[in-house]
DNA sequence: CTCCAGGGGGCCA
DNA sequence: TGGCCCCATGGA
C-alpha cells in the first residue's frame, strides 16, 4: 500500500530507494571502503566510538589502540585499565571505555551475537547495533543515522521519526552488500554535499529532491 | 570565539 | 512520545 503522495516507485516500477542508490552510485563512482576494519575487532569498536563524533578522530582513538598492540576483544580486556586514555581523541571517552569493554565481554562470552544481545547493553541503540550486525555479521540492518534521516527530510519533505519505517524504505529489496554500500553512500553525500547547510548546485538528487523544488531562490544563487 | 561531528540514556511533562 | 541536557575531544 501506498501512502498518498508517496513516490514508492517510478513509471519503470522501480523502487524509489534503488534509483537514489543508483543515482548515487553513479554520481560518486570512486569506491571506498565505507567502514574500514571490517570483520576485525576495529569495526565494532569504531561502531561506538562514532557515536556523536567527527570520524578523524575516530581514525586518531583506533591509531592508538593499533600503536598499543590492542587488536582483539581478548586485548581490550587484557588492557582495560589503558582504554579511556587511549580512545580519549574520540570524545566522551569514559562513557565510550565502558561500552567497548562491555562489547567485548559480549564477544568473548557468546558466540552467536543477536540483535537482543547488543540492545541490551547500556549505550548500544539501534544504529550502533545494526552498524555491527550489517558491517560485521553481514546480517540485513538497514542503518539509518542522523545523516539518513536529514537526507530522508530533504528529499522527501516529511519527517519520518520511524527508525524501522526508514530502514524498510532504504533497504527494500537489497543485499547485504548493496545496504552496506547504499548507506556509505548516503553518509558520503552527507558529509559533502547534503551538509546541514546544503550544495544543491552539485547534488545529483536535485530532479528527485522535495528540499531543492521548494528552495530553488535559494539555490540558484549557488 | 562558536559550532558541530556517522548516538544514547536519563529525566520530566 | 517529545524535548532537553549530559557526555568530551578536536577541527573548521
Amino acid at each position: 500500500m501506498e501512502k498518498a503522495g508517496r513516490k514508492e516507485k517510478n513509471e519503470n516500477g522501480e523502487n524509489f530507494n534503488i534509483i537514489i542508490y543508483n543515482e548515487l552510485k553513479k554520481f560518486y563512482k570512486e569506491k571506498k571502503q565505507w567502514w574500514p576494519w571490517e570483520k576485525t575487532a576495529y569495526m565494532p569498536i569504531s561502531a561506538i566510538l562514532t557515536q556523536a563524533t567527527n570520524w578523524r578522530n575516530v581514525e586518531k582513538a583506533i591509531n592508538n589502540l593499533k600503536n598499543a598492540g590492542i587488536k582483539t576483544f581478548e586485548d581490550v580486556i587484557n588492557n582495560a585499565d589503558k582504554l579511556e586514555e587511549l580512545i580519549k581523541p574520540a570524545g566522551f571517552y569514559r562513557k565510550k571505555a565502558k561500552r567497548i569493554i562491555a562489547l567485548a565481554n559480549l564477544f568473548i562470552k557468546k558466540k552467536n551475537i543477536e540483535r537482543d544481545d547488543l540492545l541490551s547493553l547500556n549505550g548500544f541503540g539501534k544504529e550502533t547495533t545494526d552498524s555491527i550486525l550489517l558491517y560485521h555479521f553481514d546480517k540485513p540492518y538497514f542503518v539509518i543515522d542522523n545523516y539518513t534521516k536529514r537526507f530522508h527530510e530533504r528529499l522527501t519533505g516529511k519527517k519520518e521519526q520511524c527508525y524501522e519505517k526508514l530502514a524498510a524504505f532504504y533497504g527494500k529489496s537489497l543485499t547485504v552488500e548493496e545496504m552496506k554500500e547504499f548507506h556509505g553512500l548516503i553518509v558520503e553525500h552527507c558529509k559533502n554535499t547534503c551538509k546541514k547547510d546544503p550544495l544543491c548546485n552539485k547534488c545529483p538528487l536535485i530532479n528527485l529532491c522535495f528540499y531543492y523544488k521548494n528552495h530553488e531562490t535559494r539555490n540558484q544563487k549557488g
